[in-house]
DNA sequence: TATTCGTGGGT
DNA sequence: TACCCAAGAAT
C-alpha cells in the first residue's frame, strides 16, 4: 500500500462493512440478473449519464430485441436509433454497436477480458472498462463514475476538484489499492450503491451509513461541503423554426439529421435556426421555396416547443404548410410518409413533441 | 483540456 | 424558476 491518502486508513473495515452492506441492500435490478458480460455492457452503456428508472424499460425492452451481441451486430441502424429513442446521447447505441460486431468478428462473440483489449471498443472507456471487468468477470479494476468520486471524495477527504477530467485517475490510483481483491464486483457495485442511495449529493444519510465509522468527512462534519466541484455554464439558447409540410391526403415530409452531431441521423421536421424573431417567417418562406420548391405562406405557428440540451437550448416556433400532392422533394435524406407510419421513425423528444400535439 | 453529446427528475 | 444532477465517452 503505497496511497499517500489510504496513510491511516482501515481499508479491510471497509471493504467488509461497505460489501456486506451491498449484498444486504442492493436494489433487485433486471441486468444483476446475471453476469453475462453482454448483459453487463448493455446496461453500463445505457446507465452513462442516466438514472436507473429511466434505462430498466429500456433495458427490458433491448434485450428482449437484442438478446445477444449476434442480434445486436445485425441489426440495422433505423432499428436500434428506434430502441434508443428518448434515451438520448444517441452515439452510445452507435457505439455500441459497431463495437459488438468487432466482437463477433475479432473475439468470436466473447467480450474480451483485458482492460487494454476491451478498452479499445467503441464507447467503452476507462469507467465502462472497469464495471465490465469487475462485474462480469471478477477483475479487481477500478470503476470510477460520479457516485464514486462523490463517495470517496467524502470517505478520505479528498478536495480535488471532481469536474476536472485529471481528478479521475487520481481516484483511479487509489481505487487499484483499496478495491477488493476478494470480491471487486460487489466493492464496485457497493461503492456505487451507496452514492445512489446513502451518500447522496444533497443531504447525504449518514445515520444510515455502512461506512460512516471510516468517513472522514463526516468526523469533521463537513460531508455536505463535499465533493468540490467547479459549475457548467449556462446553455445557449436558439431560436429555432420548424416546418409540418402535409397535404390533404395525411402525406407528411420528413428529413434525416446529418450523420454526425446533435440527435445524428434521427428523423426530424425541415427545421432552421433563425436569426431573428421578428422575421422568423420570411426566414423559413426563403428556405421552403429555395430548398423545397414550396411556395405558400406558412402563416402563424400551431405551437412552441422548448427543449433544453445539457449545452443548449432549443426555442422552436413550429409552422404548418399544406401543399397539393406530393411535391417532388425526396433525396437520399427527405422523405413523405404516411401520418400513420411516423411512429416507425426514431425522433428526438422535442419532434415527439410535434407529432404529439400537431399530428 | 474543454466542449460536445439528451433527457427527465429532484430541490 | 433556475439550477443541479445521473453507473461517461469522443473529440
Amino acid at each position: 500500500m503505497s496511497t499517500e491518502q489510504l496513510r491511516d486508513f482501515d481499508m479491510n473495515g471497509f471493504q467488509r462493512d461497505l460489501i456486506d452492506w451491498f449484498r444486504e441492500n442492493q436494489r433487485v435490478l433486471p441486468w444483476r440478473q446475471s453476469k453475462d458480460a453482454y448483459r453487463v455492457w448493455v446496461s453500463e452503456i445505457m446507465l452513462q449519464q442516466t438514472r436507473v428508472d429511466t434505462v430498466i424499460p429500456y433495458y427490458l425492452a433491448f434485450m428482449r430485441e437484442f438478446p445477444t451481441p449476434e442480434a445486436l451486430a445485425t441489426a440495422t441502424e433505423d432499428q436500434i436509433l428506434k430502441a434508443w429513442e428518448g434515451l438520448g446521447y444517441y452515439s452510445r447505441v452507435r457505439n455500441l454497436q459497431t463495437a459488438v460486431r468487432e466482437v463477433v468478428e475479432e473475439y468470436g462473440g466473447k467480450v474480451p477480458d483485458t482492460r487494454e483489449e476491451i478498452s479499445t471498443l467503441k464507447g467503452v472507456g476507462p469507467y465502462t472498462a472497469g464495471a465490465i471487468l469487475s462485474i462480469a468477470y471478477g477483475k479487481p479494476e477500478p470503476a470510477v463514475d460520479g457516485n464514486v468520486m462523490r463517495v470517496l471524495s467524502r470517505i478520505l477527504l479528498i478536495e480535488e476538484d471532481i469536474a476536472k477530467p485529471a481528478t479521475r485517475k487520481i481516484f483511479e490510483r487509489i481505487l487499484y489499492d483499496l478495491i477488493s481483491k476478494e470480491d471487486p464486483s460487489s466493492f464496485n457495485q457497493g461503492l456505487m450503491e451507496l452514492g445512489a442511495l446513502i451518500c447522496t449529493p444533497t443531504s447525504p444519510g449518514c445515520l444510515l451509513c455502512p461506512v460512516r465509522e471510516q468517513c472522514r468527512a463526516n468526523h469533521a462534519g463537513i460531508q455536505n461541503t463535499l465533493p468540490i466541484k467547479s459549475k457548467k455554464k449556462k446553455p445557449v439558447l436558439k431560436q429555432m423554426a420548424a416546418v409540418i409540410i402535409r397535404n390533404e391526403d395525411d402525406d407528411v415530409l420528413i428529413e434525416k439529421r446529418p450523420e454526425t452531431g446533435l440527435l445524428a441521423r434521427l428523423w426530424q421536421f425541415p427545421n432552421i435556426e433563425t436569426v431573428s424573431l421578428a422575421n422568423q417567417v420570411e426566414e423559413l418562406e426563403g428556405v421552403l421555396k429555395e430548398d423545397f420548391h414550396i411556395e405558400g405562406k406558412v402563416g402563424k405557428p400551431v405551437q412552441t416547443v422548448e427543449h433544453v440540451f445539457s449545452h443548449l437550448i432549443w426555442r422552436i416556433s413550429v409552422y404548418e404548410v399544406i401543399v397539393k400532392g406530393r411535391p417532388d422533394v425526396e433525396s437520399e435524406t427527405r422523405k413523405w410518409v404516411k401520418k400513420s407510419d411516423v411512429e416507425q421513425f426514431a425522433f428526438p423528444v422535442s419532434h415527439q413533441k410535434i407529432i404529439q400535439q400537431s399530428l
